[in-house]
DNA sequence: GAGGCGTGGTA
DNA sequence: TTACCAAGCCT
């Protein structure tokens, strides 16, 4: 059930002047992509933050905008540098769909970043909480976020039941972050909204004293921080089982590229099979001879929505007579010393640094 | 509209 | 160790 939230103009006019006073002082202002800010520069580090911590995406936005420096540099990038580029980054659609947005920028907008917020909001990748972000902090355009940080900010402050995930919950915000966001100083007041949910009203422990905005508050008013936004419904995630083939011919790995959407989508894995049944058709499609097999520990990968208990199986091989490097399907061989410029998702990458370790021992 | 989609940090 | 969380979007 939808709340209905009434906010007098003098209110939110109060709300966003001591927010925005707030950030002058103590807001962040020096992180990398806050320096020379671009819509692209925004653009990619909004991308890079969604779930994600900025902790994290600090490094991966250096290397990124180091080898992309233009929106027209990204559209013309192979999709395997750009997934080379998230590598251990994790929910790689982001990657895809910002590249396919940069050749939509690059091919309809003749490489310039489009400013019509509805444009933007119809580039792959990008809802409305995003396109707002990037164009109120690039450019100053008026427009609301609501981001996890501001969600819960604003959740507490007006008691708005519900959580993330529920559309009630967002149908209740975004009205009121409409009537918060000023005209004037857009840009500091969504950045301090953002920066206050991250360091100040955090999830657990919130430090209500050094909030700007504690004093019309109602969840603090009523001690009732704890309760807002309310916990999800907890749930026990499935466990899953697979191997992983490493098909070894000397220092070549054969790897195969996932398909192009679903988990790891467009990433470069090692052959997948939920038992060991599989292998001889393996062998005799790729004309290999198998040599030796070695089973590594199991070892569990998590997702967000399973668990995933990994058994890798070193295969070593060679090849069949008459038969050289032959590429089947979405197959190819790879140097496993080389960095190749192609995604790979965080087990694959663990179980190669195993493989080596053994090659050395 | 609820679930799919990653990973590393933290309690 | 297990469970949950962190700047969402897409289907």
């Amino acid at each position: 059930m939808k709340q209905e939230i009434t906010i007098s103009p003098k209110s939110a006019q109060q709300f966003s002047d001591d927010v925005v006073s707030w950030y002058q002082q103590k807001g962040r202002k020096h992180l990398p992509w806050q320096q020379n800010k671009t819509p692209y520069r925004v653009w990619i580090s909004e991308i890079m933050l969604q779930q994600t911590q900025v902790a994290t995406v600090i490094p991966y936005y250096q290397r990124f905008m180091q080898s992309f420096p233009t929106i027209v540099d990204l559209a013309n990038a192979e999709q395997d540098v750009v997934l080379h580029h998230w590598t251990g980054l994790g929910y790689y659609a982001r990657a895809r769909n910002l590249h396919k947005a940069a050749q939509i920028i690059r091919d309809q907008y003749a490489g310039e970043f489009p400013t019509n917020i509805e444009q933007v909001i119809a580039l792959p990748g990008i809802g409305r909480s995003t396109a707002g972000a990037i164009l109120s902090l690039s450019l100053k355009l008026h427009h609301p976020i609501l981001d996890g940080n501001v969600k819960r900010v604003l959740s507490r402050h007006y008691m708005v039941q519900g959580h993330n995930g529920q559309a009630a919950y967002e149908k209740t915000l975004w009205p009121i972050a409409e009537q918060l966001t000023p005209k004037n100083y857009v840009e500091a007041f969504n950045q301090a909204m953002m920066d206050i949910g991250a360091t100040i009203c955090t999830r657990s422990s919130p430090s209500c004293d050094l909030c700007p905005v504690t004093k019309s508050c109602f969840a603090n008013a009523s001690g009732e921080q704890a309760n807002f936004p309310q916990k999800k419904p907890k749930k026990t995630i499935p466990e899953k089982q697979t191997h992983f083939f490493v098909i070894r011919v000397d220092e070549q790995i054969l790897l195969e590229k996932r398909p192009p959407s679903g988990i790891w989508g467009g990433l470069w894995c090692f052959i997948e099979a939920e038992n060991e049944s599989k292998l001889d058709a393996l062998l005799a499609k790729h004309a290999l001879t198998l040599e030796h097999k070695t089973e590594l520990s199991t070892f569990r990968h998590t997702f967000s929505h399973y668990h995933l208990d990994i058994t890798p199986i070193v295969v070593e091989c060679s090849f069949n007579k008459n038969n050289q490097i032959n590429e089947i399907d979405d197959c190819a061989w790879y140097n496993m010393h080389q960095t190749n410029e192609i995604g790979l998702a965080t087990p694959t990458v663990k179980v190669l640094k195993t493989v080596r370790q053994m090659m050395r021992d």
